[in-house]
RNA sequence: CGGGGCGUAGCGCAGCCUGGUUAGCGCGUCCGGCUGGGGGCCGGGAGGUCGUGAGUUCGAAUCUCACCGCCCCGACCA
């Protein structure tokens, strides 16, 4: 079959929607493949829905190789589910009734569900089992953005697995992460497979693949020498080393006259920031204050703070920082507080200066260990200039597109649903599991903020639209239609997806689209080369570009 | 939810500050013609509740208020 541009419907603009940023949301636009419909609320016209099945067609091609059974679970669920695993009150789930009042939740995955199906599985020998399936997923999302970066309804592989004990879960997850650096491979998508917050999926364990580029949510942080990769959120890294003045043999007391920002501190005193210590006073849920201390230089990472409280915490008020420290922000730190002090890890040798808790004063010479007993964390944001944990290299930090998180929750979902089998042992146990999400769409998006160029899409083979955009230069001379229709006959008959360019436009049209749309191969039948029995072809990645035969355009295709 | 920006023809924009006949431009689109290897040219045409509502005014795209929508930053976020 050959597509007959003439007929079909994509929609090229000259320009980019004036509201787009993301590279991938213009090209996507602009190339005819996507439209919004409202914030976060996308089409897939007649050639992104193909280069979304091509995705799909990847995943599960690589879900099947690993034993993966592909099923369809319902959008629309009972709440039921989700209030017995705790996950009912999330604000992004969109709630409504049916004519009788009856409540249904739209899902944010699928966890609930396949649990609910597993509570069939009885014995261990029916383990472990690995089910999918492809489905929509809607999210309240408050802030989407970036096209189809962040949106409020995609559709997702999500994937999950049964197992009977830790090792079986260990299989199970490892096969999983082999299975989505292939599926990224055959994308041509560069991902990193970065250990990951599990934030609200009650997991014990995750890990995210981040695709670098130019637009994205998150940040990779990653070593130069390949030694490291992790997500800014929680990645390790060694800060550059203090600059501290001579130690002293006491803490002494400073007046700083309305010093209260760490640069006015190290102004004021003459030394360097990393010489000074930052003191966050935060709340847990159980109303405990907590001073969190990280050196001056460095950005308290929230994420990591989490980790280490463990749980939740707010900022202190200016009324509890008050009672607490008899002082306000600006001038408080940890010698002399009656709580408990979490000091990155950065603070556990040398000196800094310190709050006074008293306002206006500040303490010079504060030592961890000596001067007040704190409980160290790793607390810090990395930042540029930090050095790898492993191997002392430079590391280089991008934001990246999150295209792909699998998490081992272990029995978050199936001890509340009661999900669980009898084991060799004859005891009842609860199933382990794991979940393995990929938002093809997000891979999209990735492919094109990797490959492009300033004409637009520059798609890899595997998930092109069409292979071969075969570009009829006719001017209207029936003979030119007629070669480049044998052309493409050829072509498909070969079995290649063939796009033919059989519209009455100029050839300047014809070249910008084909550029726009991102074909990896195209033939070019015009009256100029014709004459010569011969055909022009390029690769759309710049990669080659020449005359052949017309007889021998199949083979250059699939040479190319 | 906080901060900022925008809303005028299918797309991209001007006009608004300083209110005044039929609201403009480029591209696209339709008709005719010339063209035909990187968005070509000539001629003719169609297409707009100026986001919505209220107000000020003799008169509102333009000034005021409210609301809605969209984008960006932050909060948030499998």
């Amino acid at each position: 079959m050959i597509a007959r541009q003439s007929q079909l419907f994509i929609p090229t603009l000259r320009e980019a929607p004036a509201d787009a940023d993301a590279v991938s949301h213009k090209l996507l636009v602009r190339g005819g493949y996507i439209r919004q419909v409202s914030a976060g609320l996308w089409t897939f016209m007649p050639i992104g829905w193909r280069v979304q099945r091509k995705i799909e067609q990847i995943i599960r091609e690589e879900m099947n190789a690993i034993g993966g059974q592909e099923m369809l679970m319902p959008v629309l669920t009972p709440p039921e589910l989700w209030e017995a695993t705790g996950r009912l009150e999330i604000p992004e789930i969109f709630r409504l009734k049916d004519r009788t009042g009856r409540e249904f939740i739209l899902p944010l995955t699928h966890e609930e569900t396949v649990t609910f199906h597993a509570r069939e599985i009885q014995s261990y020998r029916e383990l472990p089992q690995l089910w999918y399936h492809f489905q929509t997923k809607d999210r309240d999302e408050p802030r989407p953005r970036g096209g189809l970066l962040r949106v409020r309804e995609f559709v997702m592989k999500d994937g999950y697995s049964f197992d009977r004990d830790e090792d079986g879960v260990r299989t199970s997850f490892e096969a999983n992460r082999e299975a989505y650096k292939r599926i990224f491979a055959r994308c041509a998508l560069e991902t990193y497979d970065v250990q990951a917050e599990s934030g609200i999926m009650g997991g014990k364990f995750s890990i995210d693949f981040l695709a670098p580029s130019g637009s994205g949510e998150n940040t990779l942080v990653r070593c130069e020498n390949g030694d490291y990769a992790g997500d800014l959120e929680i990645a390790q890294a060694v800060p550059p080393p203090a600059v501290l003045p001579d130690g002293l043999t006491a803490p002494e007391k400073v007046e700083t006259p309305g010093v209260t920002t760490i640069e006015g501190l190290a102004e004021f005193l003459g030394i360097d920031q990393s010489a000074t210590s930052k003191a966050m006073p935060v709340v847990k849920p159980d109303g405990a204050l907590v001073l969190a201390l990280v050196r001056g230089d460095d950005r308290l990472s929230e994420t990591k703070l989490y980790d280490a409280l463990p749980g939740p915490s707010r900022p202190a008020t200016d009324d509890e920082i008050r009672v607490a420290f008899g002082a306000g922000g600006g001038s408080l730190g940890p010698v002399g507080f009656e709580g408990e002090v979490v000091a990155d890890e950065a603070l556990r040798d040398g000196q800094y200066v310190a709050g006074a808790n008293r306002d206006g004063w500040h303490l010079r010479g504060v030592q961890a260990g000596r001067d007040f007993e704190p409980r160290f964390a790793d607390l810090r944001e990395p930042r540029e200039g930090d050095r790898c944990p492993e191997c002392g290299g430079a590391l280089i930090f991008r934001t990246a597109i999150e295209v792909g998180h699998i998490f081992n929750f272990g029995s978050f979902y199936s001890k509340p649903l009661e999900a669980t089998f009898l084991d060799e042992d004859g005891q009842e146990k609860a199933l382990l599991g794991g979940s393995y999400g990929i938002g093809p769409g997000r891979v999209m998006a990735a492919i094109v903020e990797q490959h492009n160029d300033e004409n637009g899409i520059v798609w890899p083979a595997s998930i092109a639209p069409y292979g071969v955009h075969v570009l009829a230069l006719h001017g209207g001379a029936e003979e030119v239609l007629t070669k480049a229709d044998a052309v493409a006959s050829t072509l498909s008959d070969a079995g290649y997806e063939v796009l033919l360019d059989d519209r009455d436009e100029r050839p300047g049209e014809k070249f910008a689209d084909a550029d726009l749309v991102g074909s990896p191969l195209r033939v070019i039948v015009g009256k100029k080369t014709l004459e010569d029995g011969a055909v022009d072809v390029r690769r759309r990645d710049g990669s080659a570009e020449g005359r052949v035969a017309i007889e021998d355009v199949l083979k250059w295709v699939t040479d190319a």
